[in-house]
DNA sequence: GACCCCTTTATGTCCAGACATATTCGGAAT
DNA sequence: ATTCCGAATATGTCTGGACATAAAGGGGTC
């Protein structure tokens, strides 16, 4: 193993690293009707001679299509697009009971309001004692682009803190690892709803443009609501991606 | 680059790749309490001399940790527990699995149309060969009442009569009951988006109204697509409602 | 105790290589 | 035209290495 070594591509300044440009070259491709549903990608190794890179930042690239649901890959068969991408679309897995816990994928949540719960808030919308609640109201998004809004009630008594929040994978994951509160049941709804002028404004989308709702109510062991979350995400920033497989038995 | 290079130590035949079994080690080790929310993995230099195992298998196998929201990763930082694994990870995909091969409830399928894909159908939407597929066209609902619209592709050689399908409990249990052909793998997306006028007037609903639109990929064992489908529910007729429980995996 | 600064560190990103293997495909035979 | 089989192929897995960088931590100063 003693041939030189190309030196690294590295990017610019300030620039995505060199497989999420990549990414973003094919994922935008795939918008545009470049490649097709079911045309087949560029492999690894053409995309080496393309970009000029290594087949591991190929494979980093086509790792995070295939993350996203864009692309399919099987060995010797090579990667063919399975959907195309809903312009800045930010996809979450809605597979399991972690995939309730997370962020989807870099949309963080950004805090514009964490205090009292108001009277006339989302407490009165479930029908709980404000005073025993602390709420939360963010935009989800990434950078400057904002995918959805949330609106998030955390009882008193673990309420974590907003650096906590920030600090956190989830809001959930920063009351368990602050107070060891543990969600044991989450109960979900998932429904389109008409954006309100409210609403609208303050997602930057038309009034009367379609949504999906998301509720989601997180129960304790002994069953005692901690934190209710609703969500809203104009059509078109956001969907939800779910795979299923059958299980295998045979796995270890 | 002159060092000589350790054999790969490949798993034993029919075993899981060396790099999700130590995923599954330490996916154990958090699910056990053996480390908790907050506390730090062995980084992957220690992974390394723990496992025999090379930087690059550590990091594939804290990569699936990190996708399942099980810990967090920042650099010097090191590998944070975000989340104890709950049932999510294995959450009873059977269970979710199964949720996919029926019908809603009692929400029954309708048949309007089945027969050839038209060129300009759900074959052409997903770049597929519509001599290849039937195509099939109904409502989803119960007595008089609409919920939503389906349309599906069915390949050809597994497409079940539109008896078949009637008496079934679903399109792909019709299948697998004809054909012996199962579902290994589902994915499914789901967004909101804005009924067309044609929709809407087949809908009974507004155009322009906010809608859900569900699209479902079912493929065999060898990864072969033979059945797609998307339906769209309407705002206010259909939500998805979902329970997660955090199950007690105390037996393993 | 608070703050600052520098070093250290552990991950992030990128490079190269090799072997395994599932899958595709072309050619031969029927 | 269909079937079979073997070679080729493109991804999957695993190894090694190097540089970048964000963050932790320790020590000194105030």
């Amino acid at each position: 193993m003693n041939t030189s070594k190309r030196p690294a591509t590295r990017p610019a300044a300030g620039q995505a690293p060199r497989y999420r440009q990549v990414a973003q070259i094919l994922r935008a491709a795939i918008g545009n009707g470049t490649y097709k549903v079911g045309d087949l990608l560029p492999g690894e190794i053409e995309l080496c001679a393309l970009h000029d890179i290594s087949r591991h930042t190929a494979r980093d690239a086509l790792r995070l299509l295939t993350q996203e649901g864009l692309v399919v890959r099987r060995r010797r068969a090579g990667t063919v697009v399975s959907a195309r991408p809903g312009p800045a679309m930010f996809v979450q897995p809605l597979g399991g009971f972690q995939d309730l816990l997370q962020y989807a994928g870099e949309a963080r949540l950004k805090i514009i309001y964490y205090g009292v719960a108001p009277a006339d808030g989302l407490a009165a919308t479930l029908n709980l004692a404000p005073e025993d609640w602390r709420e939360l109201r963010g935009y989800r998004g990434s950078g400057a682009q904002t995918v959805g809004l949330a609106r998030m009630l955390i009882r008193k008594d673990c309420a974590p803190t907003a650096t906590e929040i920030d600090n956190a994978s989830s809001v959930a994951g920063a009351i368990e690892a602050r107070f060891g509160v543990v969600a044991d049941r989450v109960d979900q709804r998932i429904s389109a709803m008409t954006l309100t002028p409210l609403l609208a404004q303050l997602l930057g989308a038309p009034a009367g443009d379609a949504a999906l709702h998301t509720q989601r109510q997180y129960r304790d062991a002994p069953g005692r609501l901690f934190l209710a979350t609703e969500t809203v995400h104009p059509a078109g920033r956001f969907a939800y991606v779910t795979s299923y497989t059958r299980e295998r038995t045979d796995v270890e």
